[in-house]
This record gives structure tokens, sequence and C-alpha cells, in this order.
DNA sequence: CGATTGCGATACGCTCTCGTATCGTATCGA
DNA sequence: TCGATACGATACGAGAGCGTATCGCAATCG
């Protein structure tokens, strides 16, 4: 999401909007915000935040990195805050869209998908800090839940619900229950950046799930 | 565990030990260190992490905090993270015996306690630290995993085990998964310290997964 | 007693980062 | 061409935190 100018902008200057271009896209005089330069702090910005959390993430890294002039990055984004929540708005880890044969193999792959995304320590590292320093930047937080880990949870949601309708689940099963095991056991897992997870585990996960630990 | 001093100490110079004192607790000359300032450091230092994580922990508040000068702190711990280390090591958390009816029970009260414990934002900052803070401190997370994370999987492993034993719980069941679903959980429910889990959540989620959710 | 060590306090130099301001240059509309 | 704006670069003052050094006093030994 390219940011526009922090202050007062929308008003879009009567002057100018009255004798040209459409309201919503008044041309500005003066040479435009280069489009390559926002890629490259926002890109700039996520690596860093990878490597060293909100708190180590500092501008002049970023510019340096991002080979652009602090004022480029001030003359867009207020803050520090201001342009993680941006950058964050960016990580969304893709899902592979459930193919919908079994709610068995659905759920495999989304929680191998997930599994595989946690390995890569960059997003463990975002999510961990999220976690740990949420108190500090609790706008942040909302944003990283709303933008990154509902959707996963809503996905695994959706399979759930759908393997009750067809009957391949029971009745009464408790999906939200269920959806926290699923998303929080690759958590438990990846713990550590240590992965000792192969491939062949979502299934032993979701197998175990569906057919329980009780004996009959 | 109060801290030696950092130096090549252990060698107890041969001087004094050879003509004083058992050799393990050779006595120094001097004003002894206090034990009291030993206890408020490392009070302060547990209080500052909950409250700003890792990063935030900066030995001058810490100092402040416990009413110690800066010197006082430096004399024990050669730096920030070797106090952490020891601050760390003593957080475990207590967790119930099982009390070896059903394993039912036991499971539900184990991730109570666990559920319980998470909401203190001290270990929710740990275990974000762990996970995301690995690279710039390893040698805290190793003790972390050493003295909090691995008695608790060991806890839950124990009564799986014992189900299996006495027949409660099917015999192919893949304990270690389960451990990873029963620990994972509660990071999934307790996430940015928004715990909007109640107590008769354990219970939910045991059932859950002692029942399985295909249908029969 | 005198030697030794710890105490709280505080000052110092160092580095890092912030956010602002200002270079000369580049790119746009008019 | 001219005015406006963005560009990368860099200098600046302010503040925070680090780790070291030193103060005068307190506690404990021989």
């Amino acid at each position: 999401m390219p940011p526009e100018t922090p202050q007062e902008e929308p008003q879009e200057t009567p002057l100018e909007a009255a004798h040209e271009a459409p309201p919503g896209q008044a041309r500005r005089a003066g040479r435009p915000r280069s489009e390559q330069a926002d890629r490259a702090i926002i890109d700039a910005a996520l690596e860093l935040f990878a490597e060293a959390g909100p708190a180590g993430l500092c501008i002049e890294r970023v510019a340096a990195r991002a080979g652009v002039g602090k004022a480029t990055i001030y003359r867009r984004w207020p803050g520090k805050e201001d342009l993680l929540l941006d950058a964050l708005a960016e990580l969304k880890t893709p899902l592979p869209a459930p193919k919908g044969e079994s709610v068995r193999d659905d759920l495999a792959a989304l929680i191998d998908a997930m599994r595989a995304a946690a390995v890569d320590p960059r997003r463990v590292r975002q999510f961990a800090m999220v976690l740990g320093e949420g108190t500090r930047y609790p706008r942040l937080i909302e944003r990283y839940v709303a933008t990154v880990v509902e959707p996963q949870r809503e996905l695994v949601r959706a399979v759930l619900r759908r393997g009750v309708a067809t009957g391949e689940l029971r009745e009464g099963a408790n999906i939200e229950v269920a959806v926290d095991i699923l998303t929080g056991v690759v958590l438990a897992r990846s713990r550590l950046g240590q992965d000792r997870a192969d491939r062949g585990y979502a299934r032993r996960v979701v197998d175990e799930l569906l057919t329980g630990l009780a004996s009959r």
C-alpha cells in the first residue's frame, strides 16, 4: 500500500482541483514520488524487522538498505511505527486453496503450508516480535492479527465447517477449539527455528486429531 | 542462583584456600556481597523484562528500580545478557502434579495451569523471545528450553504414556504429536495477551482431542 | 586497629538512533 | 524555460543506554 502524504492532504488544494483532473487523482506539480522507492523502503523494513524485531529496526538502517535518503522515508511516514504498520500489512502468508475433496487432505495441506512458512526464520521472528512487543506497539498487533492471523484461522475454520456439513466430521465438533489446535501446533513445533518436523508431520497431526486419542 | 564473580575465580586463590575454610566455601576478606541486593536486582530485571522485553531491559533502569548502583550489578554480571540468563532461570512455571485418577482430568488440569500461566506477560514475553530472538541470545534460549519448556512437555508426555498403559488411550496414539497439540494450543489461545479462554477451555480441548473430530 | 571488599551514587566518554534541515541534482506540469 | 516537488546524501543537536571509573561510607576479616 503506497502511503499518502501524512499531512492534511486529502482536502486536495481546491485551487488545482478546480480546473484540472478528476478530484480523486489530482496530479501534483513537481517530480512525482518514486514507486520504486516505496517498494525498496517497505522491503528493507520487512527484512530488518525480521532480523531484529521492531525495537531493532531503525530508520537509518532501512534507508541504507533501501538505498534511499532518510528524508525520503520521513516524507512518507511520520515515524518508525507508522512505517512498520504499512510494512506488516504486506505480510500475508499465501496458503493453498482447499481442493475440496477430503477434509483430511485439505487440513493436512494447510497445516503443512503453515509449517513450511514457520520454518522461515523471518516469519517466525515476525510472529514472535509481534507477540513479545505487543505492549509497546498495540496498533501493530491489531493490524497483524487482522491481516495475517485471522485470515489463516478463517481458512481452517471454513474447511472444518465444510467437514461437519458433509458428515466427514461429527456433528458436535468444537470448531473453535479445533482451529486453536491446528494453528497452535505449528508454533509448538517450530520453536527455536530448529524445526524437527518433516513433511509427513501435518498428516500425522490431522490424523491424530480426527481419530482421537481415546480407545474405543 | 546468586552468581559467582565472573572472572577466573573458581581456582580460588591457592593462598587463602591453603590455610582457611573448606575449599568450596572459601571466605573472602572484606565486606561480603549483599544477598538482598542479589534478590532486588533479579526481581527488578524480571519486572522490567516483563514490561519491555529483552531489548527494552536496560541496566540503568534495573539499578534504579532495585535501588542499587550500577557497579553493584556489573560486579556480579559482565553484561546485560548474563543478568537475564540468571533472572530467567527463576521463572519456572509451577504445574500441578497429576492426581492419577483419570488421564482426562490430569491433562485438563495441566493445560489449564499452562493457560493461566500464559496470561502472565512475563511468560508470554519469554516465549516470544525464545521464538524470535534466538539468533541474538542463543544461550538464553538453551537455558529456557532446558529449564522451562522441556519439563512441561515431559509432564504431559508422562500422563499420556500412563493413559496408553492403563488403556484409557488407544494403543497406537502418537504421543509426541499429542504433546505438541496440547502445549501448542495454549500458545494459539494466549496470543497477544488477550486471553479469551475461560477455565473450561482446557477441558474442551482435552475432550475434543480424546474424542476426535471424525464422525463414526 | 588496618586491610580488604562491597555499597550507593554519580560523572565520563562512547555509540547509536532519532527527527530536522539543507545541500545540489533530477523530473515533472505549465 | 520556470516553478514546484522529489531525489540521495549528509550534517546536526538531542537523548538514551552502555560499560568504566571514582567518590566517601559500611561491613567484615586478621
